[in-house]
DNA sequence: CGCTAATCTAGAACAAGTTTCAGACTTGAT
DNA sequence: ATCAAGTCTGAAACTTGTTCTAGATTAGCG
């Protein structure tokens, strides 16, 4: 298995290898202060600072501080899905293993709540500028969830099924955050979501 | 029928006339600077131009930007609200007419897209401070699918379903406003999670 | 090596959300 | 009518995201 990831972007220039070390830091520096104080402790002149780069490179690098949290998330999707892989879920029906995939993923983030509080909240404020970027994380996201209903040529109607259960996996993670809805509750949610993949299942097409 | 909305906040110190014809003044304003150009151009200073109230009253009235435009789609929703009571869907199942209310609220916002993504923009992105506000947004939107369901007392699960296509409904919106979903996809998202409604009516029980 | 274009740095400057403050105005109670 | 408390105003200040500029550094190339 090579080291390269399964989907970068289309990696316009190819970075030379201290640039590649910048890039580095500013994720670290970023996920850094993200797990300390959540959205508003990632500081641009901070990141810069920590991350040994002038404010402009930083700039150069990602366009916006929400360019740089959107990136932070790709970066920890992909261990993410990267550990799911080694781990994936026992449930019997696919239902089950992406409510399964999600739970521990949920526990993966309740472990970092200013880390999620950050991501998450940047991925829902990008407007049209971080498209592509959030497109990617989408994709990523999506793969994942495949990944636990084991599909490998998925109907349009179970990817819509998929998308809503995305929907809900964002929105619920949100109401969390705020602290409008419990933890069980994100749980119930998310069963509850799940339960449209056994209804969009190819033998129990309408 | 008496002019009270059905459920106000606690209404802490009852405003003056003065004050209530202030407070209108300024939701009037940052709905209209919202239709312009969206959650960027709901600038505070230019609010309190428009409304005739300098920034710090302003701020005396609505906290933060988010709080206003979360107190502007609390606005925005009664009068959907209404609207909806008037002409209540017509579908045959509580599904179809969940779906239907909704599709008839997405058509209102597509009207008005810069309105809608300044609202919903503000929502999504609203802290902790402005959870009391998006809880009554959200339980003004629970009213409103419940009604189209012609439910009085919903069950857990029902309950839980009803969160669930609110969570997608918001997330939805927003992948509509940040360009990455159709109008047509919104649809067929909207029309799939609804099919939960079936699933978790009282006699289909597990 | 020496040149050129691209990149990086430090720092100022700008934009918009938010806070603060002194003084003028309202309100409600006496 | 008058006083105290609370509210509103106008303006400046502060914070943090973003942009800009002039000069130093680096990378690639002949």
């Amino acid at each position: 298995m090579p080291a390269e990831p399964s989907s970068a972007l289309p990696a316009s220039p190819p970075l030379t290898e201290r640039q590649e070390a910048r890039r580095r830091r500013i994720l670290h520096a970023s996920a850094q202060l993200a797990s300390r104080g959540g959205f508003d402790a990632v500081q641009m002149r901070e990141v810069a600072e920590s991350s040994q780069v002038a404010l402009g490179t930083l700039y150069r690098y990602f366009p916006s501080k929400v360019h740089l949290l959107v990136a932070t998330m790709q970066d920890q999707l992909e261990h993410m899905h990267g550990t799911l892989r080694k781990k994936p879920p026992q449930g019997a029906t696919a239902a089950e293993r992406v409510a399964e995939t999600l739970m521990r993923a949920f526990r993966a983030l309740q472990r970092e709540p200013h880390l999620a509080d950050a991501m998450v909240r940047a991925l829902t404020f990008a407007d049209r500028s971080v498209s592509p970027e959030v497109d990617q994380v989408s994709r990523q996201t999506t793969a994942i969830v495949l990944d636990a209903m084991g599909l490998e040529n998925p109907t349009p109607e179970q990817l819509s099924a998929v998308r809503v259960i995305e929907h809900t996996w964002h929105s619920a993670l949100i109401t969390w955050l705020s602290g409008r809805a419990s933890i069980a509750q994100v749980k119930i949610d998310i069963e509850t979501v799940c339960r449209l993949i056994d209804l969009t299942a190819p033998e129990a097409d309408s």
